[in-house]
DNA sequence: TATTTACCCTATAGTTTTAGTAGGGAATAC
DNA sequence: GTATTCCCTACTAAAACTATAGGGTAAATA
């Protein structure tokens, strides 16, 4: 399950995004569209912004506006730096790769195989998607 | 990301699946050839029971055993009944439906969406997976 | 029948993650 | 200098996860 934190942040790039004025939005204008509280809202723009995909700027008529066009951000790029791993498992993780303590044999385990074909077809399908698709 | 419960309870049903005799395979056997706690397991293998996937038998030579071949034993009821909804939102999941508070609505909305595109994708891999197929 | 084996069931507890809240600091516009 | 808006740290309540504890019940065997 995705958590909030991912969903809200998404849910503020696309908000984002379908505004018509190239003006800085602010996080009050966001959270109260999108009902999401605003000192979280606050905390994940941030993290975006850090990420690399939004810029800043402070003071009146400030807020946050897009330094890559939504054409150019890929909803992979975005789910990793909201939630971590796109795979399932630790194991089957190509950006967050962990052993299993439990597993002896990761080539022989039906389990890592298995999530490893999951892990592709999510990869497949968020990488056909870019914020400006998802709008 | 999947729980262990889910990650025990596939391995474990792997692991039953790679016996070649057809007696009843005890709970201790598993957790000691895949490292997995005892107690942990036990609930995970009633769990599994409970659903319909195995059948047990008390006393001495008893144990779990399959009711289903592992043929006929998709990866999704599985995981369904283990971990839960496939979807990564509850309002994308078909079995564990859920309507999302902040959202007035749904069918406009770019994440539900894009959520939807990601459950039917996931859907069609492991659709394509039995319990045999993964070995 | 007594004993051993092995599944069945409930309750509980430690840890981690999630989803925020509180409170203030720093930059910018006017 | 005042209002606005983002920036940053710390904290917390609740939930979920990962077990563990302790015994109950059914079946096989002697």
């Amino acid at each position: 399950m995705l958590s909030k934190k991912t969903k809200y942040g998404l849910k503020a790039l696309s908000f984002m995004a379908k505004q018509t004025s190239n003006l800085p939005v602010q996080v009050a204008t966001i959270s109260e569209s999108e009902n999401i509280s605003h000192k979280f809202l606050e905390s994940i723009l941030l993290t975006l912004k850090k990420a690399g995909f939004l810029g800043s700027k402070k003071g009146k008529g400030g807020g946050y506006y897009f330094i890559k066009p939504p054409v150019e951000i890929l909803m992979t790029d975005v789910i990793r730096q909201l939630e971590g791993p796109i795979a399932m498992l630790p194991c089957a993780s190509l950006n967050y790769y962990e052993k299993c303590e439990d597993c002896p044999d990761e080539a022989a385990c039906s389990v890592h195989k298995l999530m490893v074909q999951i892990r592709d077809s999510t990869l497949k399908t968020l990488k056909n998607n870019t914020l400006a698709d998802i709008l």
